[in-house]
RNA sequence: CGGGGAUUGGCGCAAUUGGCUAGCGUGCAUGGUUUGGGACCAUGAGGUUGCAGGUUCGAAUCCUGUAUCCCCGACCA
């Protein structure tokens, strides 16, 4: 991609009602624009950003036995009815066709129990996980810190389906440890911790996936022995670790980016979803709900990993893996060599930011790049030709090095 | 949802005891000079001051209503 092409455009101020570093810094990267207070458009980059998280989730869920589909965002506000929870403060009420009364989908209990009901009948049909990736409309009292707590955001919802709690059990270890290997190909396997949570009617606990930042907007108490914590919400009732037994708990800030949950039968219950054992006695689905918000993940990557100059993405979801600067263009020569230099890392499909601009100095293109934060910088310029190549820098390194045009490859 | 603050070219800001053609920076356009960490000069375009009413000879400035945004809190499978 050419930056001269690019629509989105980096900028020096940031409107001021941006409120916290992930909406500072991916507004003036051009990543995201603020539509309505806590919804977003998603730009080229951003939303070649989201899409990458998006596609390791999918992988993830894919190698678990998850089946994608895609619900609606609206349903009819009966399901919600069925189920008690149509006057939840954060749904959004409207009115369809022949005044229907119809709501935007916060999550989708209500869509996948019915959905699922229409296939799964035996106990041969068990168990069965399917997932989506869609965007969720809750009307929270207060939308803040950009893509932290929005009133539209993207989640990933996983919902499986079983003969008994065992193999709910079964399945839920599962999932846990495909979400771990999320956080690890997202580079914050350090940093997020297994939360126990309240677990609702039905089930001890739920489980959260807490990443640990000082901006983050909840608190949680960490056993540093075992990297678990305790949600706020239970710490009354739970003053040690659930691992170790150990009472030492450190207070640590978090974002929540998962939560996995055991429904159990709350829902199957609710729209009398039965299937068939093998001696033909009608049993009761037990369920489980997984869920994991690529958009606010994305938030919190952007609040972990900048510095004072920008975003720093780690390589498996920034935008593209090589921002290359062409300066001194207006110099035939040098913009034949660097225009060769794009071709050639486009021809290796690799993915190549190429600033192409002309008329814009070198502390500007400078700037760009480290704002928009791709893992490695090649300069090419009339110093860097002289000095034998092409200059070599990654975003989170200080030193540069000028390599042979061809020895650039080998390296990136 | 309770309390507080804000709203002026795309963005950041100034101008109010009511008074001249609403300024500045940045961005944008054109020309020229520059060219390794957000260059410089010149010229130019871009605003019915969130919206709707009201007071007044005169309103960005005062009054009423309303919308939106932000902050603190409550809420948050």
């Amino acid at each position: 991609m050419r930056y001269s092409q690019l629509f989105g455009k980096t900028s020096k101020t940031v409107a001021s009602d941006a409120d916290s570093i992930n909406a500072k810094l991916l507004t003036q990267g051009g990543f995201i624009q603020k539509e309505i207070s806590g919804v977003y458009n998603y730009l080229p980059l951003g939303l070649r950003v989201l899409t990458k998280i998006q596609n390791i989730v999918r992988e993830e869920m894919d190698k678990i036995g998850g089946q994608e589909i895609l619900m609606p965002a609206m349903t009819q506000n009966e399901s919600w009815i069925t189920t008690g929870r149509n006057n939840m403060d954060v749904l959004f009420h409207f009115k369809g066709q022949g005044d229907t009364d119809l709501v935007l989908n916060p999550t989708h209990e209500e869509v996948v129990t019915p959905l699922a009901q229409k296939y799964l009948f035996s106990y041969r049909d068990l168990p069965v996980a399917v997932y989506q990736i869609q965007n969720k409309f809750r009307n929270e009292a207060r939308a803040k810190s950009g893509l932290l707590r929005g009133r539209e955001f993207n989640m990933k919802d996983l919902y499986s389906f079983h003969v008994d709690e065992e193999d709910l059990n079964r399945y839920y270890e599962i999932v846990k440890k495909a979400y771990f290997e999320i956080y690890k190909r997202l580079e914050l396997d350090d940093i997020t911790v297994l939360t126990f949570a309240s677990g609702g009617a039905f089930s001890q606990f739920s489980h959260e996936f807490q990443t640990i930042n000082e901006n983050g907007e909840d608190t949680i108490y960490l056993c540093e022995k075992c990297k678990i914590a305790i949600n706020k919400e239970i710490i009354d009732t739970q003053k040690t670790c659930p691992e170790c037994g150990g009472d030492k708990l450190k207070t640590v800030k978090a974002t929540e980016v998962g939560n996995i949950f055991k429904l159990r039968t709350k829902f199957s219950k609710a729209f009398n979803f039965y299937y068939s054992d093998s001696k033909g006695q009608e049993k009761i689905v037990e369920m489980g709900c997984y869920g994991f918000g690529p958009s606010r993940t994305m938030g919190t990557i952007v609040e972990i990993f900048n510095d004072s100059k920008g975003i720093i993405w780690p390589k498996s979801i920034a935008p593209y893996h090589v921002h290359l600067v062409g300066l001194d263009l207006f110099d035939e020569n040098i913009k034949t060599q660097a225009e060769k230099i794009y071709q050639d890392l486009l021809d290796k499909n690799i993915e190549v930011l190429f600033d192409d601009r002309v008329d814009v100095t070198a502390g500007a293109k400078f700037a760009d790049a480290d704002l928009v934060g791709n893992p490695i910088r090649l300069v090419i310029s009339k110093r860097s030709l002289e000095n034998g190549g092409i200059e070599f820098k990654k975003r989170n390194e200080e030193k540069s090095e000028i390599l042979p045009l061809d020895k650039i490859f080998s390296r990136i």
